[in-house]
RNA sequence: GCCACCGUAGCUCAGCUGGUAGAGCAGACGAUUCGUAAUCGUCCGGUCGAGGGUUCGAAUCCCUCCGGUGGCUCCA
């Protein structure tokens, strides 16, 4: 067994083979099946509902779903019924017909499909595919046929529906999609499914889900008394536990001493700053969806914090900067809060006050390919130390709104590449997914249950030193503008939490653990040993605890076994009088009495190595 | 924010079509002193998310709000 790290399966950088493999699902039978599978899936409905308006059907990574309008919201037991009709459909063996059609054709035959009709009409003119998105060339118009069933669809699919397992297929849920993903159009009701080439691959997945559900960071968080979010607080306000506490310090402790080390200087600034800071800063323009509502404090309006920069901004500006001062880095835990629409919070991925570890790199145009590399190499070291060694990278340029210099961007996109070239990291090209006022580099991981989530963002600011008119004096004697870089390493505290959780499944390294032994009386007459040894943890710095409850040994291996306790130390007779532990450890190894002197290398020598 | 579902003791959950609540675990107390994943017993614990309505009577039905879950949208 071994420790309880857990292998992502798809958690690796996409590397060019990667994409090559993805797009090969899309050529693959799997996808085919599933793609066929959503199109039964519409007949089924169809039939279940005549007058149901369809949308679009595609294959998914795990299966497949359909957006529907339809005259009353789907039940469970509606799902129950379209998949034991579905697979009598499957049974019967019926074969996927293709057919050419013209766009004239086309019409009179989805007549009655207002949603297939506006396909209908982005394909004709060339301009935009299902999903919106805009196409190259105008498209032939085919559409696929199979029993009653017939929807424009440029495929593929299967032969016959003999080729889909009818033990295969499993409808999941169903959820509320906005036609085009565009919240002002209608809602439409969509239907995921599951479909796999047979009965045993689907119960794996099914397995996989249920195994992500036991490793929820929400659950554990709640297990092992780690954080708790309630409702008289507030949504998305987060409560840390002692537990969860000594996690967060742990790490910040760390964090604190790389950053010291590494040439960052610490900062503090307040939760609030007055109206007028954020207009220059301009996040009363861009960003104020996502700020809290302002207080009014002696007739003046001051907001809660959405970002840190604004103060660090001053910060370096409180002086004169000469060339010399460059570059600068300012480092700070510091606390924002965001409004997020209520949809959107999720335990401690999303939510609404959040601690970024967060940095501003000020620097010269010569300094800035260095101060990138530097960034980048730090960033990676400290995300190792957490055991992350596999995330996706992604490389965000210029996109077509922008503000700034556009050698400036040049400059910085290039410094970017060349340090993922650098460092060997492998990336994905968000070919104009930056920021308005910067290209960057963000570095994301998935959760539990495949979801991606932001870690680490590397970001160029072209905007803020122009609004706050940064300057500093360059060789010349004349005022130059700062390259103004904001990074984050670990995210924010509480969703690099809520991450860390997932990837150990509560099962932290020792040098994280929050108790990292406990010692287990046998009998209460080895009590007093127990504590002996407890002390003798303590003052070589372990986080341990002697369990002192009248229960009998195997419960109390029982309960620090579910508490993810790394270490448990049963002390009888036989220890006592060899001045012994006997180690056991969380995976359910037990390397038996040792000397405690012995134990405690090899727990110091883990903790150091942080494993 | 939108769609669907959900909200009963600290936790996990039972409580059918309306007749004012129950289990296991946890907790407290007591007994037990035991060699690698749950010792036994007793007790405590809920104005059934909140507010309003229908009804002789609501945890059960209706409305509003709050919160959660899965999606959608968003994610500087």
């Amino acid at each position: 067994m071994g420790r309880e790290f857990f292998v992502w399966e798809n958690f690796v950088i996409l590397s060019e083979e990667k994409m090559a493999a993805k797009e090969k699902y899309e050529e693959s039978e799997l996808f085919r099946i599933r793609h066929s599978a959503a199109h039964v899936m519409a007949q089924a409905v169809l039939e279940k509902f005549p007058g149901a308006k369809i949308a679009i059907g595609p294959a998914i990574d795990d299966g497949f779903y359909y957006d529907f309008d339809l005259p009353r919201p789907l039940t469970p037991e509606d799902l129950v019924e379209i998949e034991d009709r579905m697979r009598q459909i499957i049974r019967g063996k019926f074969p996927f017909v293709r057919k050419e059609i013209s766009a004239e054709e086309a019409r009179k035959l989805f007549r009655d499909q207002p949603y297939k009709l506006e396909l209908i009409d982005g394909l004709e003119s060339g301009g935009f595919d299902e999903n919106g998105e805009p196409l190259n060339e105008k498209p032939i118009l085919s559409t696929f046929s199979h029993d009653t069933f017939t929807d424009l669809c440029r495929g593929p699919h299967v032969k016959d529906t003999s080729e889909i397992d009818p033990e295969a297929i499993k409808l999941m849920s169903v959820a509320g999609a906005y036609w085009r993903g565009d919240e002002k159009r209608p809602m439409l009701q969509r239907i995921y499914g599951t479909a796999w080439y047979n009965k045993e691959e689907m119960e794996q997945y099914l397995w996989k889900l249920e195994e992500a559900k036991r490793r929820d960071h929400r659950k554990i968080g709640r297990d092992l008394d780690l954080f708790s979010i309630v409702d008289e607080v507030g949504a998305g306000l987060i409560l840390w536990h002692p537990k969860g506490a000594m996690i967060r310090k742990i790490t910040e402790d760390f964090w604190m001493s790389e950053h010291e080390r590494s040439g960052y200087q610490f900062v503090y600034t307040p939760h609030i700053g007055k109206a007028s800071l954020w207009e220059t800063s301009g996040h009363l323009n861009f960003f104020k969806e996502n700020m809290f509502s302002p207080l009014d404090i002696e007739g003046q309006q001051y907001y809660l914090k959405p970002m840190n920069c604004p103060f660090h901004i001053h910060i370096y500006k409180s002086q004169l900067r000469s060339y010399r001062d460059l570059p600068l880095r300012y480092a700070e835990k510091g606390t924002v809060y965001r409004y997020e629409r209520s949809g959107v919070l999720h335990g401690l991925m999303r939510v609404r006050g959040f601690t970024q570890d967060d940095a501003h790199h000020f620097c010269r145009e010569d300094q800035m390919p260095h101060e990138i590399d530097f960034v980048l190499e730090f960033s990676l070291n400290i995300l190792r130390a957490f055991g992350f060694n596999d995330f996706k990278a992604y490389l965000s340029t210029k996109p077509a709104k922008s503000e700034g210099d556009p050698a400036r961007w040049k400059a910085a996109e290039a410094a970017l590449e060349a340090s993922l070239k650098r460092y060997g990291v492998e990336y994905e090209l968000d070919e104009g997914g930056g920021a308005f006022y910067g290209p960057k580099i963000d570095l994301k991981i998935n959760d539990a249950i495949g979801r991606e989530w932001q870690l680490s963002t590397i970001q160029f600011d072209f905007n803020e030193p122009e609004c706050f008119d940064m300057n500093y004096i360059g060789e010349d004697g004349l005022p130059h503008r700062p390259y103004m870089v904001h990074r984050a390493l670990l995210g924010s505290m509480e969703r690099f939490f809520g991450i860390l959780i997932e990837h150990y499944a509560g099962a932290f390294p020792v040098w994280l653990s929050p108790i990292q032994a406990v010692v287990i009386p046998i009998a209460d007459r080895h009590l007093d040993y127990a504590k002996k040894v407890v002390e003798s943890l303590k003052s070589a710095g372990l986080r341990a605890y002697a369990d002192e409850r009248s229960e009998r040994m195997n419960a109390k291996i029982r309960d620090a076994q579910n508490q993810k306790i790394p270490y448990m130390l049963v002390v009888g007779d036989k220890e006592i009088e060899n001045n012994q532990v006997a180690l056991r450890l969380r995976s359910g190894e037990n390397p038996g009495p040792m000397a405690l002197e012995a134990f405690l290398d090899k727990a110091r020598q883990e903790i150091a190595k942080k494993i």
